[in-house]
RNA sequence: GGGCUCGUGGUCUAGUGGUUAUGACGUCGCCCUUACACGGCGAAGGCCACCGGUUCGAUCCCGGUCGGGCCCA
């Protein structure tokens, strides 16, 4: 892009942004498979395609950015590449709605299609927004979990696993979602609070209280616990099932409540989690009442075919007729639902496919990892700590990855496609050979279809190249895995299992976990409360950069982070305070002679470099701890407070000047304003190129990570004392109502040392100032002394109150040098070193003065008449 | 109910075992000083949630209470 010669005096970032946007390339991205650069790949949250890139999701990216663009500056071969979680419920459930149809109405490959269909259009969407943020996105590196290049690799991943004895078909209790008609994880479950009824009945002679008289069919056991000397008398007995007439036996357990209802619970096939327990522990029958659509079954006689809420009705005014149904009272529960459509689960028995899980391994393998923030891991822990059942992977739906088997419809054998054969679709596709049990030709393809965590928890085994072939992936493991602590138990942990199973190994080695971003309210963005922020309404508003500063700068990484507009319209005020920075310094640049390239001589010019080489290790260090605000602040005060505030006011007279004094200051901004841009590259990617390219050396982005090191001990101690003085004497010109730039007579600086600042400090003030050394011609009064409690508290201990009145107490006189003890609770304790040190005020004699104290320095100002 | 996390001027936030706690926004006052009024200088505003403990000294460490948030039961 050309230089622009003129310098606009305000900066449009929306315009600039859109400029730079259009004109950088997509290949300056790229990952290379065969650099010998040490690899940076960064395991990308794919994305579930809803059409809308929301907040959380620019925060979570804006991390990723700021990592891949500081990585790739520091000479890493960075790949960030971008998925596509493309199947699942939400989208059939949408493709349902726009159409007006159920998935049963269609073909299944039709319905397949509407979703694929309706998936690329909201992944067009999201790109959209992510361009405009200017992600430095691996396009070339992009997936899309629906498509058969990717699905392949599932279906491959699955093959091996089920071959490894990972994956395995059985019977047995699962959540199920009866609207979606679908088994569902445990992760997919969501507890949400209701009132509900405890109704107490007699069953049998017992006073029963159960929640779900719906289940009385499925009733298979009453339990009481042990010691609950109220139903001693039963054990060992049968009791009839009221209404329904068959036996059960009465169990003892230890995990029944004798305070909860009657003390007596009847066990269903299944109520819920506990019944499963208990139908494991005491051996007992199945009575699956209600089926996969929420109907109820043939053993519910004449409730048959009603749902579970009618049943309910229906039973529990049958027991009011048979005198049966003693009181109910109001009960607050949990009820697990499901995530996407909030219908009440339940839970069924049916044949599954299930993974296996090893906590042990997985909670190695997670502890392996450098996890920022590192309370994260905890998390981990506690989820894995408490998994009781196996990972339920099949699912009864359609938009999903096929399960790739077949079963013999003669004798029942299982068969699995070859490896070169995939991807399949087991309902359209036939085996390739005949059944190698009885070598029928007759088959039955697998309905089920795959758990949308299939897909995703292989993306870094897909992102580090893996062919579906290979034994491990070529770049495995990744660098890095970026993402909310929302997904942690699923994600995260199923991402674990899975690279554990197929490759044996941890699949990255550091995860970034971020927070959430809640509304400008303080509580998390819903529909219902109205507080979301869509990411668009701030880029047409302030532009990218702007609400990239507020995702580095609004919290500090990991925490949660409070929607603040505030911030980012401070972020858009410091684009343009830099921009005029940027602009002040150029048009010295460009003005002029050439001004060489010597090394700097004037105080100000070494104390700014020295300022700026500790700004650039502190902005790297924050950097390389993923301390995004702290990295971003750093710089901010550099700019704001040394940069604009204070070098320039001292500089400012010698680049009105000429000469090598001026040479010097503009050597010294254009090294400054080219290291500056460099560090805002991650942050403000636009910004920052807008003014690198001023300085025509060619794309920001390219330029290495700064190495800047300018060490001068001296000039940062004497730099900050002129800075002080400056800043201190203006301040007093502003209190004496004067003009800045009004005249001020003759200032006198009386310091330890004397101090060469090359005239800047009188520029700056428009004075003429003495610089001198020691104090003559002043004197002073001993007013107070100051003491250091570090080192007076170590030594003293409780006798500090003590010690500090018994030195207040001393004369003046004796104040004023050091002193060898004090008199402390009448015992001799001897005054440690660097206890404190005298106060003085000063006073002048003769002329009549100001003066202005900068730390131990004093300054004397003679006003021009 | 459990795990984690947070509680700092009106709002949002940083941070630290050491006498008067960071910054931003907002408020008020003064200044258009040749990069910037989207600026500069200054002011007001906080018993650092509450209670107890450890310590010479706690906003910081420990325990408890209360209240947010997230995840889960």
């Amino acid at each position: 892009m050309s230089i622009h010669p003129e310098l606009p005096k305000a900066y449009d970032a929306c315009a600039v942004e859109e400029r730079w946007q259009a004109h950088w390339r997509d290949e300056d991205h790229y990952f290379s498979r065969d650099s010998d650069r040490p690899r940076f790949i960064i395991d990308t949250p794919p994305p579930y395609p809803t059409g809308n890139f929301h907040i959380g999701n620019a925060l979570n990216w804006c991390y990723i950015d700021f990592l891949a663009r500081f990585r790739r500056m520091q000479g890493y071969n960075v790949m960030f590449p971008q998925g596509w979680d493309c199947h699942g419920l939400p989208t059939e459930v949408k493709v349902e709605e726009q159409q007006g149809i159920t998935k049963n109405d269609v073909p299944r490959e039709e319905f397949r299609r509407l979703c694929r269909e309706l998936t690329v259009q909201n992944i067009d969407l999201m790109r959209k927004t992510m361009r405009r943020m200017a992600f430095s996105i691996d396009w070339s590196n992009e997936y899309v979990t629906m498509l058969p290049a990717y699905y392949r690799k599932t279906q491959a991943s699955f093959l091996r696993m089920l071959h490894e004895g990972y994956i395995y078909r059985s019977e047995h209790p699962v959540n199920f979602c009866t609207r979606c008609e679908t088994a569902i994880a445990f992760a997919e479950v969501q507890y949400e609070g209701r009132t509900t009824k405890l109704n107490f009945f007699d069953f049998d002679g017992v006073e029963i209280a159960t929640s779900r008289p719906e289940l009385l069919a499925a009733c298979v056991a009453v339990a009481v616990h042990p010691e609950d000397e109220r139903y001693t008398p039963l054990e060992g007995k049968r009791l009839r099932v009221p209404l329904f007439g068959h036996d059960v036996p009465v169990v003892r357990d230890e995990a029944v409540d004798p305070a909860f209802g009657s003390g007596a619970v009847m066990i269903c096939t299944f109520g819920d989690k506990q019944d499963v327990v208990w139908w494991k522990t005491h051996n007992l029958d199945l009575r699956p009442a209600i089926d996969a659509t929420g109907h109820m079954t043939g053993l519910a006689g004449q409730y048959e075919g009603m749902t579970a809420p009618e049943c309910r009705e229906a039973i529990l005014g049958a027991m009011a007729s048979a005198g049966i149904l003693k009181r109910q009272q109001p009960l607050e529960q949990r009820v697990g639902t499901c995530w996407r459509c909030k219908t009440p689960i339940e839970i069924l028995s049916a044949r599954q496919w299930f993974v296996r899980v090893d906590p042990q391994a997985i909670l190695q393998a997670a502890r392996e990892l450098r996890w920022v923030p590192e309370h994260m891991l905890l998390r981990m822990e506690d989820w894995v700590g408490k998994m009781e059942w196996d990972w339920c992977i099949s699912r009864q739906r359609i938009f999903a990855t096929p399960i790739p088997v077949w079963f013999c419809k003669d004798c029942g054998e299982m068969m699995v496609p070859s490896q070169a054969d995939l991807p399949i679709d087991p309902t359209v596709d036939k085996p390739g050979a005949p059944c190698p049990a009885c070598g029928s030709t007759r088959f039955e393809g697998e309905t089920d279809v795959l758990d949308t965590w299939m897909d995703s928890s292989i993306s870094v085994l897909n992102v580090t190249g893996w062919d579906g072939v290979a034994a491990r992936p070529p770049f495995f493991p990744a660098q890095i895995r970026p993402q909310g602590h929302d997904i942690i138990r699923t994600w995260a942990f199923y991402t674990i299992l899975r690279s554990l199973a197929l490759t044996g190994e941890k699949p990255w080695e550091q995860i970034l976990v971020n927070g959430m971003v809640l509304g400008e309210d303080g509580f998390k963005m819903s529909k219902s409360r109205g507080n979301i922020i869509a990411p668009e309404e701030i880029l047409g508003q302030h532009g990218a950069d702007a609400l990239r500063q507020w995702a580095a700068a609004g919290a500090a990484t990991g925490s949660d982070i409070q929607f603040n507009r505030n911030d980012v319209v401070a972020a858009s005020r410091f684009q343009t305070k830099l921009w005029n920075i940027a602009r002040f310094a150029l048009l010295q640049i460009r003005k002029g002679e050439p001004v060489g390239d010597a090394a700097p001589t004037v105080l100000a010019d070494r104390w700014l470099l020295a300022r700026l080489s500790n700004c650039v290790t502190e902005v790297t260090a924050a950097m390389e701890a993923y301390q995004f605000d702290r990295g971003l602040k750093a710089i901010r005060e550099f700019a704001w407070e040394v940069l604009a505030d204070e070098y320039i006011e001292l500089a400012k007279g010698r680049l009105y000047g000429e000469g090598e004094a001026r040479a010097g200051a503009v050597r010294t901004l254009e090294t400054t304003l080219d290291l500056l841009c460099r560090l805002l590259a991650p942050f403000i990617p636009s910004f920052a190129e807008e003014v690198y390219s001023q300085l025509g050396r060619g794309s920001v982005h390219v330029q290495a990570w700064p190495e800047f090191v300018f060490e001068d001990e001296q000039a940062l101690e004497d730099g900050e004392l002129v800075a002080r003085i400056v800043a201190e004497l203006r301040r007093f010109k502003h209190e004496q109502g004067m003009a800045l730039n009004a005249p001020l007579g003759e200032v006198t600086v009386m310091a330890p040392r004397l101090i060469d600042d090359g005239g800047d400090a009188g520029r700056a003030l428009n004075a003429t100032v003495h610089w001198q050394v020691g104090t003559s011609g002043l004197t002073r009064d001993l007013v107070d002394v100051k003491f250091d409690m570090a080192v007076v508290g170590r030594t003293l201990r409780k006798d500090v109150p003590a010690f500090m009145a018994a030195v207040r107490a001393l004369p003046k006189e004796t104040l004023a040098t050091p002193v060898g003890s004090v008199v402390v609770n009448d015992t001799e304790v001897p005054v440690p070193e660097g206890a404190y040190a005298p106060v003085y005020a000063s006073l002048v004699g003769g002329e009549q003065v100001d003066v202005v104290t900068v730390g131990d320095v004093l300054v004397t100002v003679r006003r021009s008449p």
